[in-house]
RNA sequence: CGCGGGAUGGAGCAGCUAGGUAGCUCGUCGGGCUCAUAACCCGAAGGUCGUAGGUUCAAAUCCUGCUCCCGCAACCA
């Protein structure tokens, strides 16, 4: 009998930086789940990798005097240790600079456009150079970039696009009318704001950077990012290349998992592209949420970055990927706070299944040796134990087919709960106390080893490193720990030996811990902000150019928030010249008040536009923060309005 | 009126589709136990279920208005 197939994917993550705690999340969701498919007998292709293009990387390598080559060689080592570290069982780990990915590549854009839903046309708009975006002239305003804020340069390319409302009705369809999202609630969402608007064509090619990989019928062109980074699903098992031949096999994908912020092109883009291939479409397209830290998003430039190193060196990969499994809900966000990481790992681990098996373990060694007697008696509180335990299998089967890992943890530790508790229903310390008792106390003791047995069997794929050490301590064989014993009762051997051990899951001190960790992410935080990412610099200008920006001072006499708008804020000024209007994006960090009798620089000169229907003459400038926050840039109370600067 | 989600004891959540004793985890307090990693077990306190109305014998649950939060989109000259 041949093994049924199973195919999952994380998403290819983007070296521009380290691996932090938010790649952990997806990666160890998907080996999790990896492993439980291959422990029920699937041939498990779990997948993962870097995408490696683009003008970031071109730019990170060019700042510190390499190759983009081996700038990312550098990362991706990073990458694959720290999934060694957490135990990734990857199967195979693609890259987008493979060889075989590229040919992929090149005959998927070349097929497509072959097909007639590549055509060639110009793009013409602003793009924002850090972001590598171009940006509409309705999206655009003042000329800055909506993601970064940064300015954005005006440029006319050459580009191909992929043509996508072809398919917008199948991909309605397809989100709407099956399960292929989880969860499906984001459905309405996307179809709501992409698909009945109208599909845009996508700009599949560009011209500005070299760091790509390139159209091979024009030349200068290079494959832009999503026909690049979303074939690697297809192209890791051989499609269009000969590296591999497993396509027939592994494809269509059982589950790619993703964060909730590319949700939009594997929701989309992803099975449009698929569809002008005529390839089947993935079955799951399961979505999470970020890991907020401490109620804010993770992001290395708020210094909030908690390394996933330090975190593992603590305490143990096991501890982080069942506090992160288990704070996983699909498609909420989950919070990493350092104090319910610990209570989590004090309570569940330490408190229920380490101390579970602790005093189990040590009761049957002290009563009986460690070994366990032949002759047993059932009695009261047995069946409901039993019976829990048998069931438990096809539950937690359940919630990781539906991809509810923190669900299916749940489960489980409902039954390290109800052994406790069995525990301290049948009280085998009394029991221990008369001879006659003996056969009874062996019943009870040999129970909770099958419920430990059973337990550990189930949690082995979440936690890979820690169960093995259990097995030996309860005294499990290999095929006992099997999947097909993991619905079974009574498994190990009547006379089972058990081993005492050491501590599985040390309790940790909280107070003590947070205190270190907060002071180890003080430490990390502060030279942040020294060297935040400098953003390259402008190409020179010409003083004449410099004085083509007309920079004043002006007074703001009043101040409100636009109507209908989050980010605007509408000031009155005095210019000196008689006063004007401007409207500045910053009313997520300023309110009225603080402006209010201020003075600022502004660019006087700039084109005027009307912004959610005020008309904005000028610009308040302001300074870029790493955070993307801006802050205005206030000016000495001495200095006239309408003065020029210089 | 751009689209969507949410508001439940100190914290985080379930319950709402098919109305009828408000449940879980953590925390707090009290008790029990002693096999165990000061762990485990039991019990208690604590909730106008955002707000105002409506339907109903009965509403956390259905309907309507409102407030506030959060995503997405728009938008930071």
């Amino acid at each position: 009998m041949s093994k049924k197939p199973f195919y999952i994917t994380t998403p290819i993550y983007y070296p521009s930086g380290n691996p932090h705690i938010g790649h952990c999340y997806t990666t160890v969701a998907c080996d999790s789940i990896a492993r439980y498919k291959r422990m029920q007998g699937y041939d498990v292709m779990f997948l993962t990798g870097t995408d490696e293009h683009g003008l970031k990387i071109e730019q990170k390598a060019a700042e510190k005097g390499i190759t983009p080559k081996e700038y990312v060689d550098e990362i991706v080592e990073i990458f694959k240790k720290l999934w060694s570290y957490m135990n990734i069982s990857y199967d195979r780990y693609i890259r987008t600079t493979d060889d075989y990915h590229i040919e992929t590549v090149q005959k998927i854009f070349k097929e497509l456009y072959d097909k007639g839903y590549i055509y060639k046309g110009e793009y013409s708009g602003k793009y924002c150079t850090p972001c590598e975006s171009f940006w509409t002239d309705s999206q655009l305003v003042d000329g800055k970039c909506p993601e970064c804020g940064r300015e954005v340069i005006e440029a006319k390319e050459e580009a191909y696009f992929f043509k996508m409302s072809p398919f917008a009705e199948r991909i309605e369809k397809l989100l709407t009318e099956t399960d292929y999202l989880r969860p499906k609630t984001r459905a309405t969402e996307l179809v709501n704001n992409f698909i009945k608007p109208g599909l845009e064509d996508l700009c599949v090619s560009r011209t500005t950077f070299k760091w790509g990989i390139p159209v091979t019928f024009d030349e200068g062109h290079v494959v832009y990012v999503w026909i690049d980074a979303l074939s690697n699903y297809i192209s890791a098992l051989g499609f269009a290349n000969g590296n591999y031949a497993d396509y027939e096999k592994f494809w269509p994908a059982d589950v790619h998992m993703v964060a909730k912020d590319i949700m939009r092109f594997h929701a989309i883009i992803w099975p449009a592209m698929l569809m002008a291939l005529e390839q089947p479409l993935p079955k799951h397209l399961a979505v999470h949420g970020w890991i907020t830290f401490n109620g804010q998003k993770m992001s290395k430039s708020l210094g909030n970055v908690v390394d996933p190193f330090v975190l593992g060196e603590r305490y143990g990969a096991d501890a982080i990927r069942y506090h992160i499994m288990r704070e996983m809900a699909l498609g909420s966000d989950s919070s990493f706070s350092n104090e319910i990481m610990i209570n989590r790992i004090n309570s569940d681990l330490a408190n229920g299944l380490g101390n579970l098996v602790s005093r189990t373990v040590a009761m049957v060694d002290k009563y009986f040796g460690g070994k366990l007697p032949v002759e047993k008696v059932s009695g009261e509180f047995d069946a409901e134990l039993i019976e829990a335990v048998s069931q438990l299998r096809d539950k937690v089967d359940n919630f990781v087919d539906n991809t509810q890992l923190n669900n299916a943890l749940a489960e489980i530790f409902q039954i390290v709960s109800k052994a406790n508790k069995y525990i301290d229903e049948t009280a085998p310390w009394v029991l221990a106390k008369d001879e006659s008792n003996k056969p009874r106390l062996a019943a009870v003791l040999y129970n909770l080893l099958e419920a430990i047995r059973v337990v550990s069997s189930l949690l082995c794929p979440f936690m890979p490193t820690t169960m093995p050490a259990v097995w030996k301590q309860i005294g499990a064989s290999e095929s006992d720990v099997s999947y097909e014993n993991a619905a079974k009762f009574g498994v190990l051997p009547a006379d089972v030996q058990i081993c005492k051990g050491d501590v599985l899951f040390p309790r940790i001190d909280v107070d003590k811990e947070i205190e270190e960790l907060n002071a180890l992410i003080q430490q990390n935080a502060e030279p942040e902000e020294e060297k935040i990412d400098v953003v390259p610099l402008e190409p020179e200008i010409s003083i004449d150019d410099f004085f083509k920006a007309d920079l004043r001072v002006a007074k703001i006499v009043s101040c409100e928030k636009v109507k209908k708008s989050k980010k605007l804020l509408c000031s009155q000024l005095d210019d000196g010249m008689g006063g004007r209007q401007v409207v500045s994006g910053i009313a997520q960090w300023y309110s009225p008040e603080d402006l209010v009798g201020k003075k600022v620089v502004i660019v006087a000169n700039l084109k005027p536009v009307t912004l959610c229907g005020q008309e904005s003459n000028g610009m308040i400038c302001c300074a870029d923060m790493p955070d993307g926050s801006a802050k205005v840039m206030f000016v000495d109370d001495s200095v006239p309005c309408g003065s020029k600067l210089r």
